[in-house]
DNA sequence: CGCATATTCAACCTTTTGGTTGATCTTTGC
DNA sequence: GCAAAGATCAACCAAAAGGTTGAATATGCG
């Protein structure tokens, strides 16, 4: 009955979440980096990072004993649809992405 | 903090919600009307339309003693874009568009 | 007026969500 | 071998979500 809408709205509803996704727009990063510029302990970081990998929204790969996180961005293309069947909505206005992007990404950046 | 993309996907997360908005796609609708074809109490439907309308997806306006429900898909614009802004998706498949409501709306149509 | 209709309110219940802390497990480096 | 690092697990907790039922509030109609 529930459709995978479900999973990707729900994880895209937490404003931690949609940071994460974010920051991995830009690389990869291994746990420990995604959780750094949280103000919130590591497990509840790994906590967020399931629920995005059981929407299909990123990917964990372990290597040695670091575990990596990759954006899987097409997961989103369902929902992607679902949205623009309400309307037309411009396609990839980035300038406006990049406003979210200034309030969503911690102030981690390196120029 | 927290902007309104927050609401927007919360409101987006429940199937019963997004059918909602699927059945206004068609028309305009009075709340009781809306709660037909649902299996839960009128009650319950008229808490999902309070959150509804506090993601700015429909208006509600009073009409006599009938509250009129009307989708406003431009609610929708900023986490679209947001969305996009992870990747290109194909503008409005329509064809995909219709499967998801084949699949959410409930068996009322007529013809 | 007085009853039926349309909708919400209020109280309540159960499940889920988002967080904590401390223990655990695996891998690495010396 | 053993301590440190990377990450998860387990138990717990408070708050929010999604539903129920019954009472309350408007409005319309004969």
């Amino acid at each position: 009955m529930s459709n995978d809408l479900d999973t990707v709205f729900a994880a895209l509803a937490d404003p931690t979440r949609r940071t994460i996704l974010a920051m991995l727009l830009e690389d990869d990063m291994a746990v420990t980096d995604v959780a750094e510029p949280f103000e919130m302990s590591l497990a509840a970081i790994s906590k967020h990072l399931v629920i995005l990998t059981r929407a299909g929204l990123i990917s964990q790969e372990k290597r040695g004993r670091v575990k990596w996180c990759k954006l899987e961005p097409d997961a989103l293309r369902a929902a992607s649809v679902w949205m623009q069947g309400f309307g037309q909505f411009e396609p990839v206005n980035l300038d406006a992405f990049e406003r979210f992007l200034e309030v969503e990404l911690p102030a981690t950046d390196e120029t």
